[in-house]
RNA sequence: UGCGGGGUAGAGCAGUCUGGUAGCUCGUUGGGCUCAUAACCCAAAGGACAUCGGUUCGAAUCCGAUCCCCGCUACCA
């Protein structure tokens, strides 16, 4: 059985969930459950990361550990992935044991390998936000985080590691690797960084207590991104207890968004031919949701939070627009407008009204089920055709993340099943007794469909498709595309006489209600 | 400053590599249908393809210049 390793990044706790990390959550589960789909043994990771600066913070003026804020916030992660039906084989949290030692043992090996070294790490220091500011030619450095001037130079203790020794392996491996970095606008950008030159990167502080020591020099502790990027691995049980990791490694693609695509495509990869360990398949950085042209931050208050989207609107419903408008090459606008709009057009008129009028149908003429089927000429081959082509492309489209492509013509065949009814008119035949068959035979054609498309959306709405295949009387876990094909709808199927899959949804009540969230 | 991407109908995008009647979704307008969630189906309107110049029988597409927009430019999840 092939295997497919896909992760999500972890996710930092110093922050409650936004609809950023919900985006890369549901397209990470959205791949992981289409190539299942398709057959895939599939390991699906996600997880939180804990450690560091600002977690300690936090927690001190909270009163409280950072264990203890960990806890807290991990939890707001597990409630939203399960109202998402986020399907991870696993999450890992950074200050569980077996990363900790994963992780030490990661660092270990690089020492041993002679890339890690002792120096000092030096840079301005930024008082009221107790934060290093990064290393700068500059005079005088304004801090990113509040934006005042630093006024003290600060100089203290720290391990290097010699990522400047790879710069040449790591252009020798883009260039042997093309489709490393995804899309191509993030691979040349990559490329530009490193041939400009590597410095070494500094991977402990001893101004921390929170995180994971160095092994043997416990006053230091392993650093942000050595520390988190190891996850990957750790959560195989690297080193430790690794039937997982020699069943899945290497990752067939890390997704990330765009902001931590450096760390990625450069520092992990070179962590690993370091430490001797196979590299990741493909690094893909998406990019991001944009409200009024502007970034999504809590200053901006242009902010649109998950839990009021999720309540008003329905999980499956938010994961459909998500993936169907995702910004993958670029960034995207995202408004309540945009969405409702998105939402009325393909689920409630085109796929929703579709499953409704089929089933009113087969109850009005047919008491509920159908025990015909029909004789199949080019309209029927038609649309049969359609779906074929985009069954067998299908793997190939969720490797390339061509998400556009799938949804369009996903609904290009609701499209032409819409228009099959319009052009045999079924209620109009059914006026006369002796075309009863034939109707009997188009409504069966449909209701067919509708059992296929509940399986081909059955990755990005499962909780709609799983309605859908309790009327039919499969199931999620027995079925896959992969076995589907025409005609396998069992005659004699009872079907519901009314089924509002996704209601119309009116832009004013939900901006209103919007409000009161 | 350097490197990269882009400027195509009211909005969002495809087409540019491999020149030859400008296409898709939403919106708008008219029509059809009545099985359906005011839905669905058909049709129409709407574009000097950023600007200027060049190559060519012919350019959104190739070449040059100009003007705008956006991304990346290291320790920040």
């Amino acid at each position: 059985m092939k295997k497919y390793y896909i992760t999500t990044p972890i996710y930092y706790v110093n922050d409650l969930p936004h609809i950023g990390h919900v985006f890369t959550t549901v397209l990470a589960d959205y791949i992981a459950r289409s190539k299942r789909n398709l057959g895939y043994d599939v390991y699906f990771l996600t997880g939180t990361d804990e450690h560091g600066q600002k977690a300690e913070k936090t927690a001190k003026q909270t009163g409280i550990t950072p264990q203890e804020l960990a806890d807290r916030v991990v939890e707001n992660y597990y409630k939203l992935w399960k109202q998402l039906n986020i399907s991870y084989s696993d999450f890992i949290r950074t200050s569980e044991s077996r990363h900790k030692k994963g992780a030490a043992e990661f660092f270990r090996i690089v020492h041993h390998n002679g890339d890690i070294y002792k120096g000092f790490y030096e840079g301005w220091y930024c008082v009221p936000c107790e934060l290093i500011l990064p290393e700068s030619t500059k005079e005088e450095e304004a801090c990113p985080n509040c934006g005042r001037i630093a006024e003290k130079k600060i100089k203290e203790e720290s391990y290097f590691f010699r990522l400047s020794n790879y710069q040449e392996r790591l252009l020798e491996y883009y260039r042997s690797h093309p489709g490393c970095i995804k899309p191509e606008s993030r691979y040349n950008e990559v490329m530009r960084f490193v041939e400009s030159g590597l410095r070494d990167l500094s991977v402990s502080r001893v101004s921390i207590t929170w995180g994971v020591p160095v092994p043997g020099d416990p006053s230091h502790i392993i650093y942000v991104w050595f520390d988190a990027l190891s996850n990957y691995i750790t959560a195989l049980g690297w080193s430790d207890n690794d039937a997982l990791f020699k069943q899945y490694w290497p990752a067939n693609i890390h997704l990330v968004g765009k902001d931590i695509v450096r760390f990625h495509c450069v520092y992990w990869p070179a962590f690993l031919m370091s430490a001797g360990i196979a590299l990741p398949e493909t690094i893909f950085g998406h990019g991001w949701w944009m409200m009024h042209s502007a970034k999504m931050s809590k200053t901006l208050g242009n902010v649109l939070k998950p839990e009021p989207l999720l309540k008003m609107l329905g999980s499956d419903p938010v994961r459909y627009f998500l993936l169907r408008e995702a910004p993958l090459d670029t960034d995207s606008e995202i408004s309540l407008e945009s969405i409702i709009g998105r939402l009325n057009a393909d689920l409630a008129n085109d796929y929703g009204n579709l499953v409704s009028r089929t089933f009113q149908m087969i109850h009005k003429y047919f008491g509920g089920s159908l025990n015909k089927k029909p004789a199949l000429d080019t309209a029927e081959n038609s649309i049969i055709n359609a779906f074929y082509s985009l069954k067998n492309q299908m793997d190939d489209y969720c490797t390339n993340l061509n998400l556009a492509e799938i949804f369009r013509q996903t609904w290009n065949i609701i499209y032409l099943l819409n228009k099959y009814i319009d052009e045999k008119q079924p209620w109009a035949k059914f006026k006369s007794p002796d075309n009863r068959d034939e109707v009997e035979g188009i409504l069966y054609f449909i209701c067919d469909f509708i059992r296929i498309l509940s399986i081909l959306l059955y990755p990005a709405m499962p909780e709609s498709s799983t309605k859908l295949m309790d009327i039919f009387g499969i199931k999620p876990e027995e079925v896959t595309l992969e076995k589907t094909e025409y005609g396998q709808l069992p005659l004699g199927v009872q079907v519901p006489k009314s089924l509002i899959l996704f209601p119309r949804l009116d832009i004013k009540e939900v901006l209103k209600q919007y409000e009161i969230e």
